[in-house]
DNA sequence: CTACGTACCTGCCAGC
DNA sequence: TGCTGGCAGGTACGTA
């Protein structure tokens, strides 16, 4: 997926053909995905306009007059504004028929995605206990040092976990916690605060810098315009296991922090 | 409460 | 060539 940089970069992508624009309604070709599509979407959606798209953690959130849509990619997950007669391909989900013919079509091969209305997203207990966004200023290192006092979880499976910050996946953790000098596997009750204000930087920085990129293109992210990101020509870590550290030059290790692959270098990181 | 394993689903790639 | 197993960017849930 579709990491916080990906989510962005597809919010940008599809804003401006949404913003204002009048919903006619839906196709639902395939309702199973994470959270079921509604039975009756296209009633729920049809003549409402779009008022505003936001983004909160890795969920896109399209508020209408009335209730909003709140979509998320899951790991396959992609969006594209298209002309609604264009062709079909495998696991084209959903379309939200918008004006001058054209649709955003939701495609998702694995259905770890969501599409659906809801009355009040914000109330929605998927959203209502998110952790702050990594980029707004509640989410600092005091904040990170507070929430893991005791903790013995690994850092990493708690920079993750998306009720204690947002939008940091298995590619920019690892990231972050590179640039930051901090072993993934140390336990997050047992990091320094001046360790933790170092690692909000890197975060925010590495997230940053992902979105400014493009986001990053793996197998199955591309851009809602077709293009890639460029984000992967920066990786330091992700994905170059046995190769060397950008830093010291020693060979990088590889192992499992739950059940996620993990790449860090065991002399800079500690 | 915390930590951990597992499940959801399809596609792709390495290895046999 | 073709099969099989393992792995993939996420998240929620059950269990101890």
């Amino acid at each position: 997926m579709p990491e916080l940089p990906e989510v962005e970069v597809t919010r940008l992508g599809i804003s401006p053909h949404l913003l204002g624009q009048r919903l006619e309604g839906a196709i639902v070709r395939e309702p199973r995905l994470r959270l079921p599509v509604n039975p009756d979407l296209a009633e729920q959606i049809s003549g409402q306009t779009v008022r505003q798209l936001r983004r909160r953690g890795k969920y896109l959130l399209l508020d209408l007059e009335h209730g909003s849509i709140l979509i998320h990619l899951g790991m396959s997950g992609h969006l594209r504004v298209l002309p609604r007669d264009t062709a079909l391909r495998k696991h084209d989900h959903v379309d939200l028929l918008i004006t001058d013919q054209l649709c955003l079509r939701f495609n998702d091969p694995r259905r770890f995605g969501a599409l659906c209305w809801l009355e009040d997203v914000d109330q929605h207990p998927l959203i209502a206990r998110l952790g702050p966004e990594p980029l707004t200023a509640d989410f600092s290192g005091e904040y990170l040092y507070a929430l893991s006092r005791h903790r013995q979880i690994p850092v990493k499976a708690f920079l993750m976990d998306a009720h204690i910050v947002v939008g940091v996946g298995n590619i920019y953790a690892n990231e972050s916690l590179f640039a930051a000098g901090i072993d993934p596997r140390r336990p997050a009750g047992r990091v320094a605060l001046t360790r933790y204000q170092r690692l909000a930087q890197t975060v925010r920085e590495v997230l940053q810098s992902a979105i400014l990129q493009g986001g990053t293109t793996l197998r199955d992210f591309s851009r809602p315009d077709g293009r890639n990101g460029y984000f992967r020509l920066s990786l330091a870590v992700y994905g170059r296991e046995g190769q060397a550290c950008i830093r010291c030059g020693a060979a990088l290790h590889s192992l499992r922090i739950g059940g996620r692959a993990t790449t860090y270098c065991s002399h800079c990181q500690r």
